[in-house]
DNA sequence: TTTAGATTTCCCACCTTTTCCCACTTGGTA
DNA sequence: TACCAAGTGGGAAAAGGTGGGAAATCTAAA
């Protein structure tokens, strides 16, 4: 299980090391996907399997028919982007991806369960700050939802 | 079962001895999470299990779908920690939830039946005179009420 | 098709941080 | 008083993270 908070840097080529912690449970390639919120997934090759099945309706339905599967899953399969990690524990983060949430020199490695996420490390700050005020809110709702 | 309170000191290498009295339960492996309050909590693995069960929830649909869940999780996996007591009993504590709770130099590590708590030693001194003073107001309404 | 330039990949090297020991101190106990 | 357990501190070795050079590959122009 992924879990933690690591700031690392990226450098001139688009580089980034993997915290050492999460390099076993993430194998030797990762998909690197687009999400919501500011920030990008790293699945673990497996993970990716489960996602992409289920948002392809898992082969049963024409996903395609359907307004909002079908933007979703641009969104989401169609700018996705497979790595490989290096000798040392790197991947490269295209450079499309990197200016969809303003990466620039520090980022901000999430672990959360099954997947990594990627952030700016300064909207990492901010987004944390906020989080902070609404977690008890929020753990309220999730505790009353699950019953 | 944990219980009772113990100051000790926090080294520049950020590790912070366990209570002797704890060892046995909390065992070689335990988890640092953020919590409520101005604290951490300390769960053993055993209760880790079940806390991060109840937030990836089964894992039989995409939990990241839904924002309220991405943010619960992010704030409690991406900012907890898993920490190997070393072998005479010390676990690190991560910068980044020493900060959170403004941990300076002297912790105060709580036993709360089946989790252990982290706090900065003055924040708990001010918090339990805040307890005494309130079950004091208590104790004198509850005794005018008597008349 | 060849060649020059640019980009990517692979590898090595440095430096900082972390980890693993070992030792000291203090306080309680026989 | 000697001993033991618990807590604290610090040095040395190992690991992690970062940067950069050289080889390999790709691109474009002649």
């Amino acid at each position: 299980m992924l879990i933690g908070e690591y700031i690392h840097t990226i450098d001139i080529k688009n580089r980034i090391s993997l915290p050492a912690k999460f390099r076993k449970e993430l194998g030797k390639r990762v998909v690197v996907a687009p999400a919501p919120d500011q920030c990008l997934f790293i699945f673990t090759m497996k993970e990716w399997d489960k996602v992409s099945k289920y948002l392809t309706g898992g082969g049963n339905e024409l996903s395609f028919l359907k307004a909002d599967v079908r933007s979703f899953n641009r969104f989401m399969l169609g700018r996705a982007s497979d790595a490989e990690v290096d000798s040392i524990g790197r991947i490269l983060i295209p450079e499309f991806l990197k200016d969809r949430i303003g990466l620039k020199d520090k980022a901000a490695l999430i672990g959360v369960g099954d997947r990594m996420e990627i952030w700016n490390d300064k909207t990492w700050a901010k987004y944390k700050e906020n989080a902070e005020k609404s977690a008890e809110v929020l753990a309220e709702k999730l505790g009353g939802e699950r019953k």
